[in-house]
DNA sequence: GTCCGCCTGGAAATCGATTTCCCCCGAGTC
DNA sequence: GACTCGGGGGAAATCGATTTCCAGGCGGAC
């Protein structure tokens, strides 16, 4: 019940503090037998160093933030458990926070962050402009972006080739003999979204086609608004004769207006979707599919992180993935 | 950069940090003017008390632990939408933590919820019997459990009535006519899993139909487990015309068997599914569906817990609520 | 044999906040 | 006018760990 101290671990093992500690820390100069009565003693009383207190004295913290936009979405959960393998790999532990894209909640969070003096936070920002880690950056804690871009902050950051990956997706339906492409987009706060749509247009382009107002609508990333995007789309006449949708959950919620439209891919529709979803969508190899390494961003953005951690010192870093057509 | 400090502001105010930390804590007896000159002296500075060396004082803490076991199934993930609401309305964060169904992660992210001194824990365990708990007992931070239950502790808890909610699926699949009602169970080591095999078993006795170990297989809660699983279902002869399966993500893996096999449902098979999974398994209509009220046990499971954590004594509660058929 | 130096380990300062204790000053009462 | 009572606010102790500083003891060298 009572919390046990350092003094209760000295005391018992008949020396100092300034001993239990540096047995339990940097430990070279003690002697072995008080070295051994000390951790006899950790062991018989169940010592666990108060992290408050300790934090007090060395300012130093083994917390990562993880501030993400939105836990339902497994591109997040992904990349969530690449952060976590390569933090406790260096001895971190890694917290996570979702935002449901609400930048109160957001902020919320970044004071969370701040209050506990967490070593370094990892964020996907729920708006470009609008998201401030200035609360962070007063008080040195390094940030690591993932995903998405922050507009005015210097900060290093993690992400794939967006416009690049859209644009392919693109050309690949046009292969396909796609003429009539409709792109279902995201929220124009965030910046995947702007770079996809700009994906989307530099492949029209690429193909020679005109680009045409009717056939973009805009989603909000979620499922809902996937469904309702996709529903407007259907309804055009002609009929557009692809979907191309920028992110996964809102592929799910198209894919659900597809079948109340009675539509069947591919044979009715050709589809191509952001982010790999083949475990819901099935059929997969019917569908363009642009697979992002969300593990291997979660993995990098840490690495990334904990060079700031411990005092690198380097122009910000963009780190720029390939997503890949499948 | 560096922490600003309440003798900064003591300082600035003129005043001492006892007036400073009196002006932000319990006002009362602080003069009107001099609780101007501080509060102006907080903004001016952006001051923010440092949460470790506060708890070092108070043993308070604002921060729940919510330590459940995958983050990638929605089920939880509206769980932990209810349990932040209820939080954040009485004033605490909550910080996540995703254990894999690990054992060692789980323990892990236990350790570090004892060595912050959490407020208190909401676990989902990976186990009823191998997840020890003690660490925050010793420490005095309430544990409510969600979803499932720990075996030995005596501890709050908030669940399902699985047992009723399996057993009246499975009498509505034989209404519907389904005799050869094929099962997928979950790990033995978790408890919705064993009390969800109980109630099919309840339920086939209730009908007056036998039990045949055959029809049963064990999943492991996921999308893969569920496939295989499914797989082995319907290579039976003959074929089960009915599926029940006893966790959202194995659905999504059977649904995914089923395709392979070319098989529909509801034509070709019946199928029930635990949790509610419309968006993602689409034809919702034709489906036995077992929702639980996700959100709401979030919310329960913070309201509980944070009853404990006001220091309130009351004999160890279970809260159960009625999963409902759809 | 004495002195110097190094190594070990204890005492005490420190981190940043809260809280107790106490002093001082003003108002009210006899 | 003096004494008491009470309220406001400062000085200092405190929380639990780390770390600096210093004392004591031992060994080696001259």
């Amino acid at each position: 019940m009572a919390q046990i101290t350092i003094k209760d671990v000295a005391g018992r093992a008949g020396v100092s503090p300034a001993t239990v500690s540096r047995v339990l820390n940097h430990g070279p100069t003690v002697a072995e037998e008080l070295r051994e009565r000390v951790l006899a003693a950790v062991r018989e009383l169940g010592y666990r160093p108060s992290s408050q207190a300790r934090f007090l004295r060395t300012r130093a913290t083994t917390l990562l933030g993880l501030i993400i936009s939105d836990i339902t979405n497994p591109f997040f959960t992904s990349m969530v458990r690449g952060a976590e393998d390569a933090a406790s790999k260096a001895g971190y532990s890694v917290m996570l926070a979702n935002t449901d894209e609400d930048l109160e909640k957001e902020q919320r969070y970044i004071e969370v962050a701040a209050a506990e003096n967490m070593a370094g936070v990892i964020l996907s920002p729920a708006s470009a402009t609008r998201t401030s880690i200035s609360l962070l950056a007063e008080r040195g804690i390094p940030v690591v972006t993932v995903d998405r871009r922050l507009q005015t902050a210097k900060v290093d950051r993690v992400g794939v080739n967006n416009v690049k990956a859209a644009q392919d997706a693109v050309l690949r339906l046009v292969d396909q003999g796609c003429r009539r492409i409709g792109f279902i987009a995201g929220p124009t706060e965030v910046t995947t979204a702007v770079d996809r749509l700009a994906g989307y247009r530099h492949g029209l382009r690429a193909a020679g086609l005109a680009y045409r107002r009717e056939l973009v609508v805009r989603g909000d990333y979620r499922i809902e608004g996937g469904r309702a995007a996709a529903a407007d789309l259907l309804r055009l006449k002609p009929r557009p004769d692809a979907l191309f949708v920028s992110n996964n959950l809102m592929a799910l919620g198209a894919a659900t207006a597809l079948r109340e439209y009675g539509l069947r891919y591919p044979e009715d529709i050709t589809l191509a979707v952001f982010d790999d979803m083949r475990w819901a969508l099935g059929l997969s190899d019917a569908m363009t599919l642009i697979s992002q390494p969300t593990y291997e961003m979660g993995r990098l953005a840490v690495e990334l992180l904990l060079r700031r951690v411990s005092g690198e010192g380097f122009p910000p870093r963009h780190v720029v993935l390939s997503a890949v057509l499948v």
